[in-house]
RNA sequence: UGCCCGAUGGUGUAAUGGUAGCACGAACGACUCUGACUCGUUCUGUCUAGGUUCGACUCCUAGUCGGGCAGCCA
């Protein structure tokens, strides 16, 4: 059985509008670009969550939907706090999150390819051109391969009167700048002559100046009511090795000058980011236009952030969970993560189709996890295998039944098939029922065991309690029960009915296995909200249990996808489970219409 | 306070001047060898006030509320 197959699944192929489809429809009815180019940009200082998710779906989706392509980028101009570590686990997630859906989109570069000079209309142009990441040696594209160029143009902007270098320190340039209300003063150094910019802005690069002694500014207006039109910094001074670049460089340019250029160096079209970055646009417009450029310009689209209820959305506050250990590591199914999520159990497709199926708008809002849920529950529906186990055993013994007595049962794998397949599964005289499904003192409505009550064993017989046995201290040992043979699955009474069906594994043949329980990490719906986000984390978050499986689980591979019945989805956990010693993660459990008035009694 | 953006049921979204629809959720019911799935019924909405128009969720004006922006972060 695969996890990922091709999606087959309405909500995941089924075209989807939004108003940024809509511009790219647009332009593609106008032919205004050759081909559509969006690509997906993290910084590597983080592991990528369910957010980026909506982002990589977004882009790769515009691309797969309009046989274009999307670039993975890193967007890494600040070495302090980027690290390779990074760059593996989002290249590992990204290619995880689309694959069968959108590899064929994916560009990447040949190894080592930085952008070369080629000639648009009689003028020189930089171009990197993308590859399949198929191809021997492909990586993705980086930022920083653009350093030389992106050097290139902030020389023709000094050169083209649009941009000086400023020895204001840190703290007097946040001064010149004034506030949203109050507009900015002009450095005293704007006015430097060309000459003298370009002598200085080499002797910067050169590393003749410390950390901060100065910076390379845009020139434009410091009364803008826009802050980010305020002379804003294009490159400042950062002694400091990269993780791409090493010790080649000691200026890096920032966001803004290098987000825009890397995007117009790669051709793309589209460039999809968040909100926050709305007052961003007219600076992103205005160094493209100011450079002369000779190929059609990027332009930038934003949408709001995904947010979750009852998650976190913030590498910062993730990474607190991470450092102050209240889970254990970025990839803890706990998290939000998409390595987390992946570990968890949560198929590629079911993501999809849940961001997919969220939309895509410019409100902030705060997106039921039921939503989510659904979709998840919706996609391990159709993937899942189904199995017997049981989470907390209770003993039953059908006192009918010889002890070495093993009757043969068909049970089903895949009834959400056609043409459903069966295995076998054994009934002995010992057998573990789940604790729940068991009531001495039953609530009202409860089609469960129960005293002098009868009950199903799925694929088995319907069995009758006759006797609850205690020890001493008052504790239920077991149950005594008598199986009737003749309504087993095929026999002459199989068509009985009784009100409850449940599960069961046999004690003979029973393997154990630690299963985790995870609930939500937090208490509350928006944990973002709260003063203290610690205060709100959930301390019953994750519940470890020995449970009793039927035999065929010991050979389950990561790739396989379970529904325990009646319990909910489970999958291997990859990284602790071992043959031997089997680690099963609860994915989501089965959606629990019943909840009862009152709660089971405690047994 | 300046600029930018936004506002449709409990939640997320559609309707692009012409019947306010879909999904999740909730409630009830049918089915059931998974209290799941599936199916059926029901529930709840255009932020406010003006204006334009035969007709406004849609266009205009003002207001209210919410989000974003003053890193040499992205």
């Amino acid at each position: 059985m695969s996890v990922e197959p091709t999606d087959s699944s309405a909500a995941a192929t089924a075209a989807p509008t939004d108003f940024i489809r809509d511009i790219v429809a647009q332009h593609v009815a106008e032919n205004r670009y050759p081909k559509i180019v969006t690509r997906f940009p993290p910084e590597p200082n983080g592991y990528l969550h369910i957010g980026h998710a909506k982002s990589i779906c977004l882009n790769f989706g515009i691309a797969r939907e309009n046989a274009g392509q999307c670039n993975l980028r890193f967007d890494d101009t600040n070495p302090v706090k980027e690290d390779l570590e990074y760059v593996e686990s989002i290249t590992a997630d990204v290619k995880w999150l689309i694959a069968g859906w959108a590899d064929q989109c994916l560009g990447f570069k040949p190894k080592g390819a930085i952008p070369t000079v080629q000639s648009v209309n009689g003028q020189s142009d930089f171009f990197l051109d993308a590859v399949s990441p198929d191809t021997p040696g492909a990586e993705p594209f980086f930022a920083s391969d653009y350093f030389e160029p992106i050097y290139g143009y902030a020389v023709e902007l000094i050169k083209r009167g649009h941009a000086y270098v400023c020895d204001l320190s840190p703290e007097e340039t946040e001064a010149y700048r004034g506030s949203p209300d109050q507009p900015g003063r002009d450095s005293p150094y704007r006015t430097r002559s060309v000459v003298e910019n370009l002598d200085l802005f080499g002797r910067m690069r050169a590393g003749e100046f410390p950390n901060g002694a100065r910076s390379l500014r845009a020139k434009i207006d410091m009364a803008s009511p826009n802050i980010w039109l305020r002379d804003p910094l294009l490159y400042r001074i950062r002694h400091a090795s990269h993780h791409q670049t090493g010790d080649k460089w000691c200026i890096y340019p920032l966001y803004d000058f290098a987000h825009c250029l890397s995007d117009y160096l790669e051709g793309i079209t589209h460039s999809i980011c968040t909100v926050e970055f709305e007052v961003h646009r007219p600076l992103y417009d205005w160094i493209l236009e100011n450079l002369g450029l000779p190929r059609p310009l990027p332009h930038q689209y934003e949408f709001a952030k995904l947010v979750p209820g009852y998650t976190l959305v913030s590498k910062r506050k993730l990474l607190q969970l991470v450092t102050e250990k209240i889970v254990n590591g970025w990839d803890d199914p706990r998290m939000p993560t998409l390595s987390g999520l992946r570990r968890r159990g949560i198929p590629a497709s079911a993501l999809r189709r849940f961001v997919i199926g969220v939309g895509v708008t410019k409100f902030d809002s705060v997106t039921d996890i039921a939503v989510f849920d659904h979709a998840v529950r919706e996609e391990l529906n159709t993937l899942a295998q189904r199995r017997l186990a049981v989470l907390r055993p209770i003993k039953i013994v059908l006192t009918n039944l010889a002890p070495d007595e093993a009757i043969e049962c068909a049970a089903t794998n895949d009834p959400q098939n056609e043409n459903p397949t069966t295995r076998k599964i054994v009934l002995t005289r010992d057998v573990f029922i789940e604790s729940d499904d068991f009531a001495e003192v039953p609530p009202p409505k409860y089609f469960r065991l129960k005293p002098g009550g009868e009950v199903r064993l799925k694929y088995a017989c319907i069995v009758k309690l006759d006797e609850i046995v205690k020890n001493a201290a008052g504790t239920i040992t077991e149950l005594r029960c008598t199986a009737d043979l003749t309504t087993r699955s095929g026999h002459p009474n199989s068509d009985r009915k009784v009100k409850g069906t449940i599960h069961w594994v046999s004690a003979a043949q029973a393997i154990d296995a630690e299963v985790r329980l995870y609930d939500r990490l937090f208490t509350v719906a928006e944990p973002a909200a709260e003063d203290d986000f610690l205060q709100v984390v959930n301390p019953h978050s994750l519940d470890v249990v020995t449970a009793k499986l039927e035999p065929s689980l010991a050979t389950a591979t990561t790739d396989d996808r379970f529904q325990f019945e009646r319990l909910g989805y489970f999958a291997i956990d990859p990284r602790d489970s071992a043959p031997g010693k089997l680690v099963f993660n609860r994915t989501i459990s089965l959606k629990d219409a019943w909840t009862p008035k009152t709660p089971p009694p405690k047994k």
